[in-house]
DNA sequence: AGAACAGGTCAACATGGCTGTCCCGACCGC
DNA sequence: GCGGTCGGGACAGCCATGTTGACCTGTTCT
């Protein structure tokens, strides 16, 4: 791939959009993309003393008041440990609160108290600015091939549980 | 009204894709696609001992052989050692090589040797799968909308840079 | 009653960021 | 040609966030 002398990989009849330069484009912006919509919310995390890792939790707690602790370890697809940090903290905080479930007493629901519900919400304009710009630049027709092809990389079973986020 | 003291949101005429939920939606997409994504080489890098950092020096020096330390601490924004240890590992285990510039004889100038060309093309070639089948599903029309969204995320000067980098 | 399940916890470890400090050799402007 | 700036490297140490495996408690289901 470096040099242009290379064997052609003589791909013959895919559409220009699937050749290697439209895949590197891709893999750039979906790089450089993610980096910068998650870089605007570091600084007011670091203001409260969190890291990523509490916004993520934050973030889907907000989105569905009352999951339960295996859910949103499905969601972030970490280990029960590496939640458990920081769920604890966030509690500990006065961020999120976990009540048993009335159905079944094992699960913890979990929500946000109304300082979490602020703080993710504040976080959250953040995010709002720099993609609302971002598909306002683009275009309203931009933004549904921008959805269709992110979904395109969503594995089905997993589709479905995002989707359902906008309960 | 004297007090304009709570910054009620209230955006009456915003158009239906910037409200709320179709932001929300992008922020999840965004999130579960690029992870599905960089999971995608994970198996190959695990093969080979190396990470995630490994993999963002190899595909940057593949893309632009011969650049410079400074240029490819600029595109990863990471600290100088943070990309040191990196890159000692990479050159320790023969994947890359540097040369002093002609220009400038302090500089490094990076390249990939053949055994880490053959690398990158592997991990390039799961990614090229995964993102080609998004792009195919969602149809040659979205894709521009894609790489439109993403484009306005990133700010302006470093779009520059990386427009540079399918030189 | 006993198995399976939700959740929590402990110890230990890996990765990949970060800071601050210091150093060398090369380049450039006066 | 000398002093300042620059490209790059290296030290020590810290922190956030991921991992594994083992084990415990209480609840639910059969």
């Amino acid at each position: 791939m470096a040099v242009p002398t290379a064997p052609e990989p003589f791909r013959p009849a895919s559409p220009l959009f699937l050749r290697e330069p439209e895949i590197r484009k891709g893999v750039e912006l979906l790089y450089f993309g993610y980096s910068h919509l998650t870089r605007a919310i570091d600084e007011g995390l670091a203001a409260k003393g969190l890291g990523r890792a509490h916004h993520r939790a934050l973030y889907f707690i907000a989105r569905q008041p009352g999951l339960t602790v295996s859910q949103l370890l499905a969601l972030l697809a970490i280990t029960k440990q590496s939640l458990g940090r920081v769920l604890t903290e966030l509690t500990e905080r006065g961020l999120v609160e976990m009540r048993p479930g009335d159905r079944d007493r094992r699960q913890r629901l979990l929500r946000l108290t109304a300082e979490g519900a602020a703080l993710e919400a504040a976080l959250f304009e953040a995010l709002r600015e720099r993609l609302s710009a971002a598909y306002q630049s683009a275009g309203q027709g931009a933004v549904g091939g921008f959805w269709a092809v992110l979904e395109g990389l969503v594995p089905a079973d997993e589709r479905a549980k995002v989707a359902a986020l906008g309960r």
